[in-house]
DNA sequence: TTGTAGGCGTTATCAC
DNA sequence: GTGATAACGCCTACAA
């Protein structure tokens, strides 16, 4: 496979795809330009003349160029690519946004560069340094556990794009769904269906989202005129088996009720299977709202009634309100408001 | 938040918090040595005096020096940089396997940089020119389109770990789940139940694995004296919907069955929701065996039964491999065997 | 408009 | 052992 006589027809591929190095130098030496002009005609820097900018970029065709952003990070301080700290790479909700960014960034010409805090504040600062001793170009931060403050200093040093909160500074944006109106939604469309003891699985308190949704929860009760009971308030980690736990434990208690909204789809998901092994039918017996609308809850057995957020343009719109930052232009971009996704799992009590 | 006055007690905190730009050189000049010899202490390349390495050792933590991946990688040819193809970053099985390599990965100080081929070969390649161009040191390969001759080629370039087939090359190794062997012992599962009209869903026969699955499948039967029905056999695609309408199509086609081996967990999610929606329930009256292990099967109603395969591992495994391909080491790593998880979706005939 | 020169932060190759 | 001195591949003043 070595490029040998038969280099002829496609030059450009072979060399690509062989990965010989031609640096931007060779370019500039095949058709008698400086490194400079080769240069500028690739980052658009300056005016050229029309020849010079044919003959290379013919070149660049020809020799199957290809620029090494390395080098180009240690000179130009760019290196186009950019941190995302996200909590867990596998989790079912952020890895949508995950894709999102990834599809919105490429298109870009830019890349990711994916690492992961755990939820914890310590392993994130961890891998911002990480990030930063990559010299990205700018970071995106899905929901982490920094403060405020560590994001608005990190923020004078990088464009930053936020999500989960709600902070303004100078070369940070943040993306903030509406956690209060979508628990507000779910609660509400429990209440409509005639439900009135409406047990709530909630996610861990420092959470902020989970605080909000919690929120939005006493306020549909409070708004349907039906006393907030905190015994039907039952304390989840935003897991399944946790979701589990909690149904175990209320039914246990002893304490009545027809419906259960859960704080998230995968706590849904436990909450389901206690009830089934406990005889408990969803609907017919239990009626049960998640929320996140995950890829699963639509074949979920019966499938789940949630509160739809929409994760991959969550993804997006991060990766575009950065690249937006980058450009030194100010994003504007929003996310879309919870929506009631009404799918089996509830029902009007009898 | 300057470094005026205050930067006393912890300045070596203060520094790497801030990003202050801190130098090889500078660390070099701090202590009175040369750069090279800074560098040397920092590779372990050479030996150097007890004294110089201490003094180095402290202006290093004095200083907060953090070694600049982008210069070292310019410099010295390494980026310490792994690139991944996965091909969906959202996958619920491969999530898993990235998670498992981002663990190994960043322990030796690896970074991965995950890109996604989607299961084309075009888009594949493309990814693996990003990656080359970003001069990643080697990369990890998931289960991908791409031809044998391709990989061999890949891999005289790089360090190349490959899953999901077997293959030998020279800087290249392959990472194979016994599928045939999974598949054998959950259709040999429900024969042992008393099953014998048991349908399969298939996966796209393009992916070598589900080839493999569906050898296993007739093997099973075989061995078990059961003949093969092709009217049994229901082609689908790996996700949720296609599991679904792989259900309604045998149940219209009027074939009697008893049991369904599905071969992957998403299309059996589906497959249970169509026998629900069908008013036949899992497993009193059809038994249902899915392929994976996803982390849902355990919270799905009813708990699936399926084969475990362990994508954390696989992660690990495969980051761990090309660790030791960069240092010179022959991977000896293998995939742990398939395990058939008896859950309560299976049932003995009645 | 285009070329020259210097530098980005390290590592590698030499001498000493 | 240790220190100069080149690269590494590109960008960006600055000069022409």
């Amino acid at each position: 496979m070595k490029s040998t006589k038969s280099a002829r027809k496609t030059p450009a591929a072979a060399a690509g795809t062989q990965g010989k190095k031609v640096t931007l130098e060779m370019v500039a030496a095949a058709c008698g330009v400086s490194p400079s002009t080769v240069s500028r005609i690739l980052n658009g820097t300056a005016i050229v003349s029309p020849e010079k900018r044919e003959a290379v970029d013919r070149a660049i065709a020809e020799l199957g160029f290809i620029p090494n952003p390395i080098a180009r990070g240690l000179a130009g301080g760019r290196t186009l690519s950019v941190g995302v700290v996200t909590q867990a790479i596998d989790s079912p909700f952020y890895g949508v946004a995950l894709r999102g960014i990834e599809e919105e960034l490429s298109q870009a010409g830019y890349s990711p560069l994916f690492v992961s805090g755990h939820w914890n504040a310590e392993e994130e600062r961890r891998c911002i340094e990480v990030l930063r001793s990559r010299r990205v170009d700018g970071m995106i931060i899905l929901t982490g556990r920094l403060s405020d403050d560590s994001l608005r200093n990190l923020a004078k040093t990088m464009p930053v794009v936020i999500t989960g909160r709600t902070l303004t500074a100078p070369g940070l944006y943040a993306l903030d769904f509406n956690n209060f109106e979508g628990a507000r939604l779910a609660t509400h469309h429990l209440l409509s269906l005639g439900h009135r003891k409406i047990a709530f699985i909630s996610g861990d308190p420092i959470h902020p989202d989970a605080a909000e949704r919690l929120r939005g929860y006493r306020a549909a009760l409070e708004a349907a005129g039906v006393r907030y009971k905190p015994a039907l308030v039952m304390p989840g980690k935003y897991f399944e088996e946790s979701g589990l736990m909690a149904v175990e434990r209320l039914i246990d208690s002893r304490e009545p009720f027809t419906a259960i909204f859960s704080a998230n789809d995968q706590m849904a998901f436990g909450a389901a299977l206690a009830l089934h092994r406990r005889g408990l039918r969803v609907p017919d017996d239990i009626s049960l709202v998640g929320f996140d609308d995950l890829a699963g809850a639509e074949h979920s057995i019966p499938p789940l009634t949630t509160i739809h957020q929409a994760a991959h343009e969550l993804g997006r719109l991060a990766a575009v309100s950065l690249l937006q930052l980058l450009a030194g232009q100010t994003p504007t971009g929003t996310l879309p408001e919870p929506r009631l996704i009404a799918r089996a799992s509830t029902r009007a009590l009898a």
